[in-house]
DNA sequence: GAAGTGACCGGGG
DNA sequence: CCCCCGGCCACTT
């Protein structure tokens, strides 16, 4: 598997539950701002189903057509619709800088230089939430 | 290398 | 709201 595959699996798997992303915004994440369309042949080939690969929507909240469960899959984790658009408004992933790293690796004073890695647990969903 | 093909995106009409 | 267009990136012919 390609190192950009990769990445992108990487991304996509930091999507929390409940929660959309965009597949402009995975493109960002993975290094490459304006590869959305490169993210989408990625999500095409997808068949690992450790990829929460239904949580990747169009950048105003609609469905790729050929993706035919994706609708159901959503719903089953409670994402919100509004028609036939996931409501970003509720449920776009609010992406957050990962914590300034409690486990940086003390042995050694050489500082590890690790990729930065986006962590599922920020921005879970909460029903109560409003936005604006 | 040129040309075509997408589960894309933003802006403009 | 919708549709269309140009630009975009990775991959394949």
């Amino acid at each position: 598997m390609d190192p950009w595959t990769r990445t992108v699996y990487e991304v996509v798997r930091a999507i929390p539950k409940g929660r959309v992303a965009s597949y402009g915004l995975v493109a960002m994440l993975a290094g490459r701002a304006r590869a959305a369309r490169a993210v989408g042949n990625v999500m095409l080939e997808c068949r690992d189903p450790s990829v929460p690969c239904h949580r990747v929507v169009h950048a105003d909240g609609s469905l790729a057509p050929t993706f035919r469960d994706q609708r159901a899959r959503l719903r089953r984790e409670d994402v919100a619709f509004r028609g036939a658009r996931v409501d970003l408004e509720r449920a776009l992933w609010a992406v957050r800088l990962p914590r300034a790293d409690a486990r940086a690796d003390v042995r050694g004073r050489r500082a590890v230089r690790r990729r930065v890695r986006v962590s599922s647990s920020f921005d879970a969903p909460s029903s109560r939430r409003t936005i604006r």
